[in-house]
DNA sequence: GTCGGTGCAAATAGTTTGCATTAAG
DNA sequence: CTTAATGCAAACTATTTGCACCGAC
């Protein structure tokens, strides 16, 4: 996606902190939090200062360019570029790794609420918490309410 | 549900916050802020403080009784009963209703998920934004989302 | 009587804002 | 040259915490 005219197109103008906030964002396929994305652009020019990292996330998931999502794994908004609207987060409570997962079943659950419910959807978010693949099926002695092994 | 044997269960002491806050949360089916419990709570027993209120409300979370989601409306965090684990919010961004709906559709993502992508569902959160039925389909001119480049 | 729970006030985390200055167009 | 955007610092909101006291058991 082509950061500077998509600003131009808004009458917005490409700035430093505004490259670089669009730079760390496609770069990283995580979910970063603003602390994060901040040290990022900070470690490439540490002029650039939080809040216009702040203003800049608010500005692209006004245009459309990231969005913000708030996982709730910790208190910290998580933003990512914005690419499919329709999207799962698959959250792993064990290794706290985050997949996408984009498929049919948000269309589906689009048509169900709108033939069934008359509820006409626009945004769908959906976050699983769970075990990926990689840490295998449910652990057979595990405290339930372990909130976090990484201590 | 019975707040005194849940809490009794769990060995924790029956007080005054504790039966107001649940009172509170198990009398509104609305999604409530923690401030806005805090009032409801308050205007009982004025001598019920802010922060037992959240204190109770992180308890309840934990023993089961309450559930915590950030619906991502505002900046505030939502608390309602733990009724159903697994429920759909339907945000009505016009009227800012929350409807709840708990189906089938949770089931079969569940069951997509481990069948198709070895993910291990435990909790599963959607959160879909549109217009409800009383709102009607989408209008034709609203500035709802309207990027507003400061002017 | 014991100690878990509370009220209070102060601290913290994340984010926002007012304002003078800078730099994009 | 104009004015949008920034850096800075201070403000704000939601929530958490340390501590002395109180009340549930």
């Amino acid at each position: 996606m082509d950061l500077e005219s998509e600003l131009r197109v808004h009458d917005l103008r490409v700035t430093t902190p505004r490259r670089l906030v669009w730079q760390v964002l496609s770069e990283s396929a995580d979910h970063l939090t603003a602390q994060s994305i901040f040290e990022k652009v900070n470690a490439v020019d540490a002029a650039v200062n939080r809040s216009s990292v702040y203003r800049t996330l608010s500005l692209f998931a006004e245009i459309g360019l990231a969005r913000e999502s708030k996982l709730g794994e910790d208190e910290a908004s998580r933003w990512e570029p914005a690419h499919a609207d329709d999207e799962i987060h698959l959250v792993c409570e064990s290794c706290d790794s985050v997949l996408h997962h984009s498929g049919d079943v948000v269309r589906s659950l689009r048509s169900h609420l709108g033939d069934h419910h008359d509820f006409e959807a626009r945004a769908v978010e959906i976050v699983v918490r769970g075990r990926c693949a990689t840490c295998g099926p449910a652990p057979a002695s595990e405290s339930t309410s372990e909130p976090s092994p990484a201590s």
